[in-house]
DNA sequence: GCCAACGTTGGC
DNA sequence: GCCAACGTTGGC
């Protein structure tokens, strides 16, 4: 069992859009980086636990949990010419993205900042606080996850 | 809006 | 297969 933090910009998909979703569940599409379509594909797994954080916007921080409800499939919005994330070298008999379905399982009632990440011990290892911290998907160690989750207001 | 850190692309 | 140019991410 592994845990999981993905990003996404509250602007264009925030914990509330998930969470007006029928069963509070979506397809997490748009996936367009190889390391990161790597973990969707080979190591997300069904009832995994993800941390959905907010990324570029005023407030910084994981704002809830969601839970791997379908493992990957093809990404159908890169066959989509008129989807922003179509990519014409890719085929459905050789689809080159792929995605999972995560379900809301809980919001946090308030966002746990990155400033506070930042300053719990025991969390310096997490890609978040690293340099080069641009991955959209990334794993998150069992410590790191109960760290983290006892740290936020829930 | 700036800029550092990367990832990707494409010419050679 | 190298590497410069370019695009994107994301915190500040």
């Amino acid at each position: 069992m592994k845990y999981w933090l993905f990003k996404s910009e509250p602007d264009a998909f925030s914990i509330d859009d998930l969470a007006a979703k029928p069963n509070q569940q979506e397809h997490w599409d748009g996936i367009r980086n190889y390391q990161a379509r790597n973990f969707l594909r080979d190591e997300v797994k069904l009832g995994e636990q993800v941390f959905f954080y907010h990324s570029s916007c005023k407030q910084l921080g994981i704002a809830g949990i969601a839970e791997v409800v379908k493992e990957s499939y093809p990404d159908h919005s890169q066959f989509d010419p008129e989807s922003k994330y179509f990519d014409p070298k890719s085929s459905p008999d050789n689809p080159r993205w792929v995605m999972v379905d995560i379900q809301l399982k809980e919001k946090f009632s308030e966002i746990l900042s990155l400033q506070k990440i930042k300053s719990l011990a025991g969390i310096n290892d997490i890609g978040l606080v690293k340099k080069g911290h641009r991955l959209s998907i990334m794993p998150v160690s069992e410590v790191e996850w109960h760290i983290l989750y006892d740290n936020s207001q829930h």
